[in-house]
RNA sequence: GCGGGUGUAGCUCAGUUGGUUAGAGCGUCGGCCUGUCACGCCGAAGGUCGCGGGUUCGAGCCCCGUCACUCGCGCCA
């Protein structure tokens, strides 16, 4: 074993005392792990190494459970031996090492429960490798501490059963997909960490130069470029699981700081081409891992950024919901219902989301309804029942009957179903009916379960009249390349021009955005005149990847969906944190390695840079 | 930057209309217990009710300010 013919180890296998011949050949810490031994290793000696996960001490009879990654066993002892005052001094999640043998559990001492339920170890000796004080949260059980005490001490919550099988998940997610992605002809690249400032996006991360006094690096939002210019190289098809870094504030699903992509791009693809390869990777990963859930069979469903809008009021829809917003507007043009008539005159239209089965709810419940949409910005939340004996409800004793049998038919209502109306300016009216469609899901409880449901938004708008303004922008990627070409920008009204832009979206969750990029000069440089830059812009921002594009470019594509993200979906976790070995707070402070954190004189002194704090940050750190 | 929620023992939480000495479970410490597996039983210690100010005869509770955590908005090509 371990030891072999080597005496220098003796000091360290028996610190204590001298124990049998067999012992003495055995490795130091352990012989088996605490999740491996069965009934076939009943009567033999062993050696388990671990934390101690719980006691049970009956006063002469002590119960220790062992821990370690792998699993848990019971060891025992009582008073008649000179190990047990030993045990029984030691706390909760002290690591020790137990040698003894493995007996079989009798009959009613079985426990079913436990995978090593059938033996214990019956302890013939103890080392303890390492005290642990009293412990600032619990290990052992399913109490969830406060955040704050969680991060602080994530080492000990990482040695909880949740989140240790989280990270273990994590950890096998990457690994297959770095597999399938191998397996689809695509090579593993690394790509620089200290880059440039990108002119758009998010606020970057800067590193000051040193040697450059002055300028400053930015660590990568992510490999865009980058990826870019490894078509051009010539490799043809690139992956690279990718830390990308955006000084952005946190939410449930977005982890300050930092986040992982698998990002990848294809030269000499299609969009279609691209949806064709990326699919089975993504679909076989949640098959692996959807423990007993559905996955949506391939080919996903592709649907138009318009008609995304309209029928989910949303580019990200949850496909899990099974409502349908329809457009109601010519019902309500001239009708007799007057706030909505007087809108349809002025521009607005009216988006209909049905509730089925919701004629009978109390009136309590369609007021709950409509303060909500009051607390959301909107005048309220219209609504019609129909009823058995015939449609109810404010809007139906105004509006003629014949235009609410339209309705009906419409969004294919029978009686017993309501539908409830936004009436507002189109996007604003897509965006809110799209939150009335979950919120009506979830009060009928409609939603699909234990299903992961992909679909891909295509055809998203290469600009956007930015309303303030009046200026025609980017709506998306600038790099995208525009539906159309050379030949739309020049002739086509811009707010009408689709690019080759796309998401893949599981369950509501935008897991990447994608594109088909722009790889010719001359329509890069007309799509950014036409968002209001000239020709010396485009040079100074994206100079190298433009000049790049000038010696023979590949046509090319790709996307970027995050690990995180879906990992969270696997884990069926609401937060990320949850599934981050060491995630910073919504501060984007580490409070358990004390980032950020100051700096000597020295150091800023050396790179030549001189604080300038607010005036409150100053007199609270002097 | 803005809005909501939370903040009480080491941890998770309860705390009535503002009224006596602020409670429970887990953990800790001590005692008892030889078949438990969330062991059980008895006892003890442990509190700046986030912090500061105010109202009141009296504040964990009401008011103002502030800090921390969290959820959302802004932001996120």
């Amino acid at each position: 074993m371990f030891f072999g013919g080597s005496g220098c180890g003796i000091a360290a296998l028996r610190p204590f005392h001298i124990g049998t011949e067999e012992e003495f050949l055995m490795h130091a810490y352990r012989t088996h792990t605490c999740g491996e031994l069965r009934k076939e290793h009943v009567g033999q000696q062993v050696r388990l190494s671990g934390w101690v996960h719980r006691k049970r001490d009956h006063g002469n009879l002590l119960f220790v459970d062992l821990r370690d990654h792998y699993g848990l066993t019971q060891c025992v002892t009582d008073v008649s031996s000179d190990q047990f005052k030993i045990l029984e001094g030691v706390r909760v999640e002290s690591v020790i090492t137990i040698t003894g043998e493995v007996v079989a559990r009798t009959g009613d001492t079985v426990n079913p429960n436990l995978p090593s339920g059938e033996i214990e170890l019956r302890v013939r000796d103890v080392t303890v490798q390492s005290r642990a004080d009293v412990l600032p949260l619990q290990v052992a059980g399913v109490q969830d501490a406060g955040e704050d005490t969680r991060l602080r001490y994530r080492f000990l919550d990482l040695r909880r059963d949740k989140v240790h099988s989280n990270m273990i998940l994590r950890s096998q997610v990457i690994s297959t997909l770095r597999k399938r992605m191998l397996d689809q002809g695509f090579t593993e690249f690394q790509t620089p960490i200290l880059t440039a400032s990108s002119p758009e996006g998010a606020r970057d991360f800067l590193v000051p130069s040193r040697l450059n006094p002055g300028t400053f690096y930015a660590l990568p939002q992510a490999p865009q470029q980058f990826k870019q210019l490894l078509m051009v190289a010539g490799f043809d098809r690139y992956f690279q699981i990718a830390p990308c870094f955006r000084d952005e504030d946190s939410r449930a699903d977005r982890s300050p700081g930092e986040f992982y992509q698998l990002d990848f791009e294809m030269s000499f693809v299609t969009q279609e081409d691209v949806f064709q390869t990326i699919e089975p990777v993504l679909h076989g990963l949640f098959t692996d891992f959807a423990n007993g859930k559905a996955v949506s069979p391939m080919p996903f469903v592709r649907i138009p950024y318009d008609e995304s809008m309209l029928k989910y009021g949303s580019d990200k829809p949850d496909l899990r919901n099974p409502l349908i917003i329809a457009d109601v507007t010519e019902a309500f043009r001239a009708s007799g219902f007057g706030i909505f008539a007087r809108g349809v005159e002025a521009g607005s239209v009216v988006r209909a989301i049905p509730a089925p089965g919701a004629a009978g709810r109390p009136r309590g419940w369609y007021d709950k309804l409509n303060e909500w949409a009051r607390e959301e910005g909107q005048g309220g939340l219209g609504y019609i029942q129909f009823a058995e004996d015939g449609p109810k409800g404010p809007i139906a004793k105004n509006l003629e009957a014949d235009r609410v049998q339209a309705i009906k038919d419409a969004c294919g209502l029978k009686d017993g179903d309501s539908v409830m109306f936004v009436c507002d300016k189109e996007l604003k009216a897509a965006k809110f009916a799209g939150k009335v469609r979950e919120r009506v899901c979830d009060d009928l409880d409609l939603r699909e379960k234990d299903i992961f449901k992909f679909c891909w938004t295509v055809d998203f708008p290469m600009y956007e009249l930015n309303e303030d303004t009046g200026q025609v922008e980017f709506s998306h990627n600038p790099f995208s390349m525009p539906q159309g070409g050379m030949d739309a920008l020049l002739n086509q009204d811009p707010l009408t021009i689709k690019a080759y832009q796309y998401d893949i979206v599981c369950n509501g969750i935008e897991l990447s955005s994608g594109a088909i990029r722009n790889h010719l000069p001359e329509i890069m440089y007309k799509a950014f005149e036409i968002a209001g830059y000239g020709p010396e812009v485009v040079e100074e921002k994206f100079g190298g990847m433009l000049n790049a594009f000038k010696f023979g470019a590949p046509p090319h594509g790709g996307a970027a969906p995050g690990i995180d993200r879906m990992v969270m979906l696997l884990a069926d976790e609401p937060n990320i944190r949850e599934v981050i070995l060491f995630p910073m707070n919504g501060q984007a402070q580490d409070l358990m390695m004390g980032a950020p954190g100051h700096v000597t004189d020295r150091q800023l002194k050396e790179l030549h840079i001189k604080l300038d704090l607010p005036k409150k940050v100053e007199v609270s750190k002097g």
